[in-house]
DNA sequence: GCGGTCCGATTGTCCGGACATACGGATTGA
DNA sequence: TCAATCCGTATGTCCGGACAATCGGACCGC
């Protein structure tokens, strides 16, 4: 029939990772139509050699990233919209790289200041003890697009500016080991007021796009506190939702 | 020690959902501490009677919700971070009425219009064939809100303009058998026309919160398409992110 | 004191089977 | 012709076990 699957027991990758990438790619290269069946689990496990829960976690990865559909009784198939990625826990510079958009950092500030209220709440540090401050102006095709105000934990992390502008904040964590788990956010707007419109050349009263957001890693500890503004011109926040189960 | 768990398996609720929910519960009230260990699974289900299967889909539900995280060698525990609800796909109208904030609703145009070339390619019909064209004011405390336009493909749901200011949209498609499954979201901002802002109370020009979702049920089929306008001094977009692993 | 090695603990992966449950079409009856 | 029932099919749930991979601490040697 249709598809070439199989699966390698001597690599270390398991083997429901395995072929639920394999699922993956021919559901995005059209190999397996929206809304065409995938054969019953028990006769795929049998043609794989492999056993229907190592199928069934496969398949189960997929409906959950939003591809797959499972009907008792009728079968599992492939779902017809166009589903791209799911929300993620993105970093700015990495949506821009990936658009083909050379972003451009320019540090503003880079220091040591005591925590406010809000950030010492937000990051779950006493207020007034010392916490990073950072600043940025995010930049494409020369024109401000964004600028970022973030705040982290001491000890964690040693900013140094050049990084700072050379790549992203997470990706900076991630190299030294913190494990990105989770993120509050919110997202609003608000006129500009004449410091802001100065700062993204926008007017002052000029419509803003703010982003306010708090990063914990895998252990709960906050890592990281921001609030961002955008201009909306230039900017906005796409993204798909799954339903929850 | 601590928890008091017990499964019934008379319920014709599943073993591991009703595992889940008690955790769940447990986290939600204190009875598990941040950081504190979950026991092993093995020892978990022979305490039960369940089969370690069972408890690890239980577990599985509830790291995938963020609340846990499972440490190869170490164990399984609770999430520190507060973590209240991941992004869902929530409806305007039950996140008010969570709040305690008695929406209403003014239909302001329920009619069948031709599909602009957007909408049809948002809904996937052809250009120009028919479309529900629904315009709603949200308002709460008898201030306006939230101005919302939606474009629906025929034949889904007639659409009565008292139950649509009775209840909301969402509500009304899942009480006819819909089955909502994803959605498309794009989040900006910008000025308001000299309409927009008479509509809601706001001045020409004043900034803008602006929402376009797209929204899928489970054969992928496009059930919904809809320009939002918020009042961003009276709302904004608040969620949780989780990372993919 | 310091570093490397070993080992227990715990989760990760995988198997093969069993029965329950729901969907959809075919059959049957009015 | 239409509606209710039956039944095959596929997924949903659950079991009991096996071995591998990894983490962290204890132990040991230098």
């Amino acid at each position: 029939m249709s598809l070439d699957l199989s699966v390698d027991r001597g690599s270390p990758v398991p083997l429901y990772f395995q072929l639920s990438q394999q699922l993956e790619v021919a559901i995005e290269h059209g190999a397996l139509t929206p809304g065409s069946l995938l054969g019953n689990e028990i006769e795929l496990a049998a043609r794989l050699g492999l056993s229907r829960p190592t199928v069934r976690q496969a398949i189960q990865s997929l409906v959950d990233k939003g591809l797959l559909v499972r009907r008792r009784g009728v079968g599992t198939q492939v779902v017809h919209s166009k589903v791209r990625r799911p929300l993620e826990l993105s970093s700015l510079f990495d949506d821009l790289e990936a658009a083909g958009q050379r972003p451009a950092t320019k540090v503003l500030v880079n220091t040591v200041v005591p925590a406010t209220a809000e950030v010492a709440a937000a990051l779950s540090v006493a207020e007034d003890s010392d916490v990073h401050r950072v600043e940025r102006l995010r930049l494409t095709h020369g024109e401000p697009m964004a600028y970022m105000c973030n705040y982290l934990p001491p000890g964690l992390l040693d900013l140094d500016t050049g990084q700072l502008e050379a790549t992203g904040l997470y990706r900076l964590m991630r190299a030294v080991g913190i494990t990105l788990h989770s993120a509050r956010q919110t997202i609003g707007a608000r006129a500009a007021t004449a410091d802001e419109a100065d700062r993204l050349g926008e007017d002052e009263g000029a419509p803003l796009l703010t982003m306010e957001r708090a990063t914990f890693d895998d252990t709960g500890r906050a890592v990281e506190f921001g609030t961002h503004t955008y201009r909306p011109s230039r900017y906005s926040f796409e993204f798909q939702l799954l339903v929850r189960s």
